[in-house]
RNA sequence: GCACCCAUAGCUCAGCUGGAUAGAGCAUCGCCCUUCUAAGGCGAGGGUCUUAGGUUCGAAUCCUAAUGGGUGUACCA
């Protein structure tokens, strides 16, 4: 249900009849419950357009305002704010229709387009670490939604396979004279961080075999059939540490979804050949570079060497999403600090014509996780951590929280700490603007307090208890009886412009903050209007219980676009 | 040097296209469990929205400058 723009509707109608020719700004939520539902603040600003006071224009679109449908009442307030009152009948018709809908009443988007959305990018020479989360459930979370709002999604995992250290990787294994064989092969590589320091170790401290490290990566750039095969098992392994990692996140990504850089390799040579005729080219300093007007430093895509380097690949990547995908928007969730070359690469792609005009580009920034002290979290002695063990310690950490482990099976309890854990860190993750760094803090994210993923998986458990306990069947319909569900209601029924928002701007933390005021709203429904005690009466509990349905069903909804699982028991 | 980002309560953060008395949580202090999960709810205190100008009927929000912090800055990704 796109409640504003049915309310904008409203408006509308009233300054045709009454004969204002300017188009109404959109009307907002009210600051306050006192001043209504919503409130239309358009007047004020048509003052000086139509040389009368505000009140005397804020009064004559009342006038003309339909307040038999969806409003029930408007008020003049202060210099010329409008307040408006939802019709609770219509609130109630509103809510009963989306609790009856899978959709909860969200349409499909009329005109999908197709989206891609880059997302995750790990390097296949290492592990995942924590830098890798943002990227990984933000990515994930913008693909979720603008699938479920009907955009036809790609998702496409840019994965780093390409490059020096592959050289220095593969090397070391000859060296080591370890074959990757099957399964028994790959044990060697089971702590592919230790493989990695170790053969980086070697390469600093041996020169022979740096120089065998180079030869490597020639070899595997001029095809070697050998070198290919090593480094192809190479790539087999670490993706499969990745899966493990998306696995346990709740991540929406597969090996369909993975265009690794070395994807593009064949056409990287196209790139440099392309901007050559369509004159964008220039030699600098024997480097074969892209100079925008108005940056002092410039793009460059062939080195003095003749190797590429990753804008070369990215501008190979961005032609191929919106030539060959036809991509209409391509989202890119990467750290903030690569914004200068993305608005660079955007900028050569566009001029050199490899991505249409009408192609919406985007960098999908985001800030760096913090420890405790406000310092790039690291482990102990400094090192990075792995995103593995950072994921397993929420789920232990999480176990621990859970109260009442004996009314649980080891399994169950299991199965518990795992959405509980990962819910916390991926909601802490996502609560956050994501443009600003966050101070990563695990007391607080696994708190019942606040805007936490427990206190929403509390609520949720909360109403699935009450409809264990009820066990009956629903009928009758959704009434507002009080202030509160008319609160709630309405709150409810904003679902799909919050979505709407959060997927145009990629912030998750629009849901989450909405999803807070639902439940914080809900939480004192809870407490104030009773369903299953004594004294309620057969159509409030059936009203009261729908409504919990449906507060149910949106938590559940919101939660399931950020990858997080509820729970019917806490 | 240049460019970009950030600055809101003691702490961690919201604050949507400018709107009414700037909001949460934590922490502090009260109150509410024989009553649907108290892992909860209600209430109190706590702010020159870094500073100084400007635009506007109206600015935490837009513009300019200063200060403080972060990041990036030619052949890594």
């Amino acid at each position: 249900m796109k409640l504003k723009s049915q309310l904008n509707n409203v408006i509308q109608d009233a300054f045709n009849k009454a004969g204002i020719e300017h188009a109404p700004m959109s009307v907002s939520e009210a600051s306050k419950p006192e001043f209504g539902d919503y409130q239309f603040n358009g007047a004020m600003a048509l003052s000086k357009k139509l040389g009368k006071n505000p009140r005397e224009i804020a009064q004559s679109i009342i006038d003309h305002l339909d307040l038999s449908g969806v409003l029930t009442k408007a008020e003049i307030a202060g210099p010329g704010f409008i307040n408006l009152w939802i019709n609770p009948l219509w609130l109630a018709t509103q809510a009963q229709e989306a609790l009856a809908d899978e959709r909860l009443s969200i349409s499909r988007r009329e005109n999908p387009i197709k989206v891609v959305v880059d997302y995750s990018g790990p390097n296949m020479a290492k592990q995942m670490h924590v830098g890798h989360l943002r990227s990984t459930i933000i990515g994930d979370t913008l693909a979720n939604l603008l699938t479920f709002l009907g955009d036809d999604v790609i998702r496409q995992n840019h994965i780093g396979d390409w490059g020096t250290q592959f050289g220095m990787l593969i090397a070391y294994l000859e060296m080591k004279g370890l074959e990757m064989k099957g399964e028994d092969g790959s044990g060697s590589l089971k702590d592919l961080e230790q493989f990695y320091k170790d053969a980086k170790g070697e390469f600093d401290a041996n020169p022979a075999f740096a120089n065998k490290a180079r030869e490597y990566v020639v070899k595997i750039q001029s095809g070697d059939a050998h070198c290919l095969q090593l480094w192809q098992k190479f790539i087999d392994i670490s993706l499969g540490h990745c899966e493990e990692v998306y696995e346990k996140l709740n991540v929406n990504l597969t090996r369909d979804d993975v265009r690794a850089e070395s994807f593009y390799n064949d056409d990287l040579a196209n790139v440099i050949t392309d901007l050559q005729k369509s004159d964008k080219l220039q030699e600098s300093n024997g480097a074969q570079c892209v100079f925008l007007e108005g940056d002092e430093v410039p793009v460059i895509v062939q080195k003095g060497d003749g190797g590429y380097l990753y804008a070369t690949t990215d501008l190979a990547a961005l032609r191929y999403r919106a030539k060959e995908l036809g991509a209409k928007r391509i989202s890119y969730v990467v750290d903030a600090r690569q914004a200068g070359h993305f608005k660079q690469v955007f900028r050569v792609a566009k001029e050199a014509g490899f991505v249409p005009e009408y192609v919406k580009l985007e960098h999908i920034a985001f800030g760096t996780m913090m420890d405790k002290g406000g310092k790039p979290f690291k482990t102990r002695d400094g090192g990075t951590v792995k995103l593995i063990d950072l994921l397993d310690e929420a789920v232990v950490k999480a176990r621990e929280t859970i109260n009442n482990k004996e009314d649980y099976t080891p399994e169950q309890i299991d199965e518990l700490a795992k959405i509980i854990g990962i819910g916390a860190v991926k909601y802490a993750d996502l609560a956050i603007n994501r443009e600003s760094n966050y101070i990563f803090n695990w007391d607080k994210m696994l708190s019942f307090e606040g805007n936490t993923s427990l206190y929403m998986q509390y609520a949720y458990a909360r109403i699935q208890s009450i409809f264990r306990k009820f066990d009956g069947q629903i009928s009758g319909d959704i009434i507002i009886g009080d202030e509160l569900e008319h609160r709630l209601a309405t709150m409810l029924l904003r679902f799909e412009d919050v979505l709407n928002r959060a997927a145009e701007d990629a912030s998750p933390n629009q849901i989450t903050t909405y999803l807070y005021d639902v439940v914080t709203l809900f939480m004192r429904f809870y407490e104030q209007n009773p369903m299953l005690k004594e004294g309620v009466d057969e159509s409030t509990k059936m009203s009261r219980l729908q409504l919990a349905d449906l507060t149910a069903k949106t938590i559940k909804q919101g939660l399931d676009s950020l990858g997080i699982r509820v729970v019917d028991r806490l």
